[in-house]
DNA sequence: GTATTCTACAACCATATGGTGGTAGATACG
DNA sequence: CGTATCTACCACCATATGGTTGTAGAATAC
């Protein structure tokens, strides 16, 4: 139930375009909050907002250097909701088996009208 | 920039645990909304939204049969929603390399203190 | 026919979200 | 030192979200 709340903030915070792409422009190289606030055409207070919910997802890391705090994109939780999706579409695919199943059964048996 | 929103409508709709768990009612077989209303805690209009949503986001279809209306999961948009996915990391692997090759250069030159 | 079931839709409410501006504390710069 | 920069935090606002209840219309069941 703690990690369904975590799945929902991971695909919530995937939801929104500039969260996506800060979680870009941070995977090659770590960038400050401000030098992401450069980037777009909103405040500082809201890209640090999508910073935190990006956080709160795992999406990405923060620490200090001096006055600014530099911003990592975290690629292990990108793969974390490549899995969830993973999970969706076995559960999928196993109720399927189980659908197919159920036909073959019933081709076993003469068809009634 | 459409395409854009329909990126966010869909991983909006897939940060919702009674939203996924529609869409895993509803890929093996269909269901009407009210069969999938007494599945969930929630009143029926609650589960009717959620399925807008679903089919805002294309992870549903919904199409009447008599009085009832009735709910398959497309299995489509779940790997549409893994290709983002795919996308988001390729992004990542091609700023990687581009790093990488920084790297590399800076190998080629004598370090300086 | 009447009664029941399934759905749609409207109104409403509490809370969350995404945005703003302002203030204030650290840290770096000259 | 003073000033500029980076960030955190607070209050505020408009809208979206997730939920409710209630009403009404269609299709089915009896």
């Amino acid at each position: 139930m703690e990690r369904t709340r975590q799945t929902d903030r991971l695909f919530f915070a995937l939801s929104d375009a500039t969260r996506r792409d800060i979680v870009t422009q941070t995977l090659d190289r770590e960038r400050s909050v401000s030098e992401l606030g450069r980037l777009y055409p909103i405040s500082l207070t809201a890209v640090q907002k999508h910073v935190e919910v990006l956080v709160g997802a795992g999406l990405v890391s923060k620490h200090r250097r001096g006055r600014e705090q530099l911003v990592r994109g975290e690629a292990e939780q990108l793969r974390r909701a490549h899995h969830l999706l993973d999970e969706l579409e076995a559960l999928w695919r196993s109720r399927l088996v189980r659908f197919e199943h159920v036909l073959i059964e019933h081709a076993g048996r003469p068809k009634e009208k």
